[in-house]
RNA sequence: GGCGGCGUAGCCAAGUGGAAAGGCAAGGGACUGCAAAUCCCUGAUUCAGCGGUUCGAAUCCGCUCGCCGCCUCCA
């Protein structure tokens, strides 16, 4: 498949480095807070890139996602509510994972807590103080970005172009303005770890090399986030880790655009954002997913409610083809007396197999969530022509339709059909409703038909009446 | 100032050299006792504007206009 490479600026053949296994790291939360919507954004992206690796392509993706549990954040929280840093990141930390729960996001294969792994971070920090990357002034160590030669090779940015005019904040004790602390010594109060430049705590960018190396080796095939991480974020993990190890660090990189409200981006500090759990709460996961995987992943995307109904209006119409073909079908196969599909019935099953064609082909293509969209889409026109004219065991063909409809919706999270409700009395109970309401209709009473139907509709149940008789769902 | 990106129907949005996907909204029709759903039909002679390259451009190149992101913490 095809994936747009931040680094070679293009998309690019991907496969995995070795064999059918793909090493892949998302930059994780830092969990000082709850999530906002934006945040959830290459929380879906990237499972369903995962998702769609393991179910069609046949490969074992190594998925790994940090979980950022100390940092200036944190620390300022716990100076705001008197709560401990270990107490806040335990918090936000449960949130965080009951909110993947939710929201269909597989679990990732490794979840490593950044506290876990402090001496992994000292050792890397010593290698790079050891090759001349790195110094250490009072306490404070930091990377020097004048030793490693390729800086700004994954942002597109010069070192000369960067000092002139930069925002970055002089510090004495830094050689240059660029370079970035790798250690920072601890003020009173703060969390703290022993190390050979006394007590402090690692710098964010060292974390993500550390952790990603811990569980995928050197070389990594996928390392994904936003793209406002992009630079320093990602430009400086690349310094560390390919000046530590001599070897690429990523061979791909992947970034999602950001979530927009408005004409500006979503950000805690500008105010503008939404908490996701509140958003989760009024639309349902479902419509969250299918909200961000109808744009392009790449793309700027803008937040709405109005975009979440319209969401929500396109999932419904699958959803309808499903429910009703359940309830008309249900678990029926039609016996072993069904006669096998008729030359109609036949040509909608070998239509099937196109849809699930430009289906794979969108999604090799940069991941392309949109058109793979449209796909499922015209699936569902085509199922639905099919429904207004099949007749008899025909109409089991479509059943097909629906697995499909599930095999296809399985890596974007959609689609995926409830479990089917245990036949019961209740069952029997509206079956008999169904067919007084029928008599009554034949009997032209509609007055008493309508009111049945309306009653059992304030129950959450709704009835259609079809051709082939009344359905409800 | 440097780097990157965007501008496609009323709205959302794919497509990036060879007949403008899909969804939402709108109008008309079919089906229906009604309802709900579904189906059919109606939409961009055109892709911000202007030039150029090409047999052929929404797609490539140049310029102009409008907008956004990164260059400090951020997904």
């Amino acid at each position: 498949m095809k994936l747009y490479n931040t680094l070679a600026r293009k998309k690019e053949a991907f496969r995995p480095q070795e064999g059918k296994t793909v090493r892949m790291y998302v930059c994780g939360p830092t969990v000082y807070d709850h999530l906002h919507i934006g945040n959830l954004r290459p929380l879906i992206v990237f499972d369903a890139l995962r998702k769609y690796m393991e179910a069609f392509k046949g490969w074992e993706v190594i998925y790994v996602q940090n979980v950022t549990d100390v940092d200036d954040k944190l620390i300022e929280r716990s100076a705001e509510t008197g709560d401990t840093v270990e107490e806040i990141a335990k918090r936000y930390t449960d949130t965080y994972f009951s909110l993947l729960k939710q929201l269909d996001v597989k679990e990732p294969t490794h979840s490593p807590r950044a506290t876990e792994y402090i001496e992994g971070m000292i050792e890397l920090i010593q290698t790079l103080i050891g090759k001349g990357y790195a110094y250490e002034r009072d306490g404070d160590v930091y990377y020097r970005v004048s030793a490693f030669k390729d800086y700004g090779k994954l942002s597109g940015r010069r070192t000369e172009e960067l000092k002139v005019g930069a925002r970055i904040a002089a510090s004495e004790k830094k050689e240059n303005p660029l370079d970035f602390t790798l250690w920072k010594a601890a003020k009173p109060g703060e969390p703290k770890w022993e190390s050979p430049w006394g007590e402090g705590r690692p710098g964010w960018h060292t974390e993500c090399v550390v952790l990603s190396r811990e569980f995928l080796g050197e070389m990594l095939d996928i390392h994904a986030g936003g793209n406002d991480l992009i630079f320093p974020h990602h430009e400086n993990e690349i310094a560390q880790a390919e000046a530590a190890t001599g070897k690429l660090f990523s061979r791909f990189w992947l970034h999602n655009g950001l979530l927009m409200v408005g004409e500006e981006e979503m950000h805690k500090s500008l105010g503008n954002f939404a908490y996701a759990y509140e958003v989760l709460q009024k639309f349902g996961p479902e419509t969250v997913r299918y909200f961000y995987l109808a744009r392009h992943y790449r793309k700027p995307l803008d937040y709405s409610e109005g975009g979440l109904e319209e969401a929500n209006k396109a999932l419904a119409r699958v959803h309808t083809l499903i429910d009703e073909v359940e309830a008309e079908l249900g678990e029926t196969d039609g016996g072993p007396e069904t006669p096998g599909p008729s030359a109609a019935g036949r040509a909608f099953i070998d239509s099937l197999g196109r849809f699930r064609e430009r289906y794979i082909s969108e999604m090799e293509d940069d991941l392309n969530t949109v058109g793979a969209l449209a796909a499922i889409q015209e699936l569902v026109a085509e199922a639905n022509r099919f429904r207004s004219t099949a007749e008899g065991s025909d109409r089991l063909a479509l059943k097909k339709a629906l697995n499909l409809i599930g095999e296809l919706g399985w890596p974007l999270g959609l689609f995926q059909r409830k479990k089917p409700a245990p036949k019961g009395l209740q069952d029997e109970l509206i079956k008999l409703l169904i067919e007084l309401r029928a008599e009554l209709r034949a009997k032209k009473e509609f007055a008493l038909a309508d009111s049945i139907r309306d009653r059992l509709a304030k129950l959450g149940i709704t009835l259609k009446d079809r051709p082939q008789g009344t359905i409800w769902t």
